[in-house]
DNA sequence: ACAAAAATAGACTGATTAGTCGGTTTGTTG
DNA sequence: CAACAAACCGACTAATCAGTCTATTTTTGT
């Protein structure tokens, strides 16, 4: 691990255990074993540092969500895989699973870095409109669809966390993906 | 309005256009019309500040939400007019309902006042609870749900604050409300 | 009417902290 | 092996800001 990697770790669990604004630089440089002139080294500001984080965990997010997909064009194996591939990021680490909801929605992300990272999720949305013009799914609109499923996801990932030994059942497994599939598709 | 509804006011407005940390005091007073000391006479420390501001809007929320149920004892209705009731609070105050996406989750709201709030949505819990007994909802556990309820429907308003009149079309209401239903029940 | 309590004011301060700077070490390349 | 750049170090500083303190005004209860 660089020293690069070793302050970005630092960064996220300090960030996700007290806060953005309750975390020193300096908290980051001690823990990260480095001195604070190599944290401003390699990030121009605190801001630009959970920035950064942000975006290289959605992307690291993004290959494990997508890398599985190998050309299967049923709308519900690739939800599942999607989905599965998500919750099985998140279950190995919780702490970047838990970085994505404190900061998602926060003002601290400029909107330009979330821009960014909308466009590398671009295959959700076509995804979603595919399933809607092949009329499989409701109706409504691509964007509200894609928000609900994500919120939806998060939230039982969330839940998840404190109940893992849930995941291990095939039983569970299937019920709760299947809830997905509900919230889109007219079909079972 | 009184001070400290000023004072409330002020930090609302501040806190969701800039963030918690990037707002200091001075400039709540200073935009409240009232000094220093009176903010500190009324609100211990900024923390106490946000998190009566956290515990006052889920408050008014929940008797929003509530109010409404009369006695009606169809899982459907009383879920739909929850729902309503949340939608259109969120609606008129749109700055509230983006303090609550911001700030619900954040760690600056300590964990007992998140535990109060949730006992005073406890019918949230019972209504669920029924419904999971009397297998009219799929059987998950009752906190999943939720949480998954609760997610649905803040991500929906979020885009319906983008998108307000839509909400004004009777034909969307009834297809969005009945996603909600979809997520629970395995009855139409 | 009066005393006690509550609300208000705003100048001030002690502590914190993001980011700088000059200098050193390590790596790279012609 | 220069010589040049990139990475690294940590003491330092300029600015900010939460919260205090003392004094004043307003409200309340008797």
């Amino acid at each position: 691990m660089t020293k690069r990697e070793h302050i970005l770790a630092a960064a996220l669990e300090l960030f996700v255990a007290n806060g953005f604004e309750k975390t020193p630089t300096s908290a980051i440089s001690k823990a990260a074993g480095v001195a604070t002139g190599t944290l401003f080294h390699h990030f121009k500001t605190k801001g630009d540092l959970i920035g950064t984080l942000y975006f290289e965990l959605k992307m690291e997010l993004r290959d494990r969500v997508f890398s599985k997909l190998q050309g299967s064009d049923n709308l519900k194996d690739i939800l599942f895989s999607m989905a599965s591939g998500m919750i099985e990021w998140s279950l190995e680490s919780p702490g970047k699973f838990h970085f994505m909801v404190q900061f998602g929605e926060s003002s601290l992300i400029p909107s330009s870095t979330r821009e960014r990272v909308e466009e590398a999720f671009g295959e959700i949305s076509a995804l979603l409109k595919s399933g809607i013009e092949k009329e499989i799914f409701y109706d409504l609109p691509e964007e509200l669809m894609r928000r609900q499923l994500s919120a939806h996801l998060f939230a039982g990932i969330g839940f998840l966390i404190e109940q893992p030994e849930l995941w291990k059942s095939e039983e569970f497994r299937m019920s709760w993906l299947d809830s997905f599939w509900r919230v889109l598709s007219k079909q079972p």
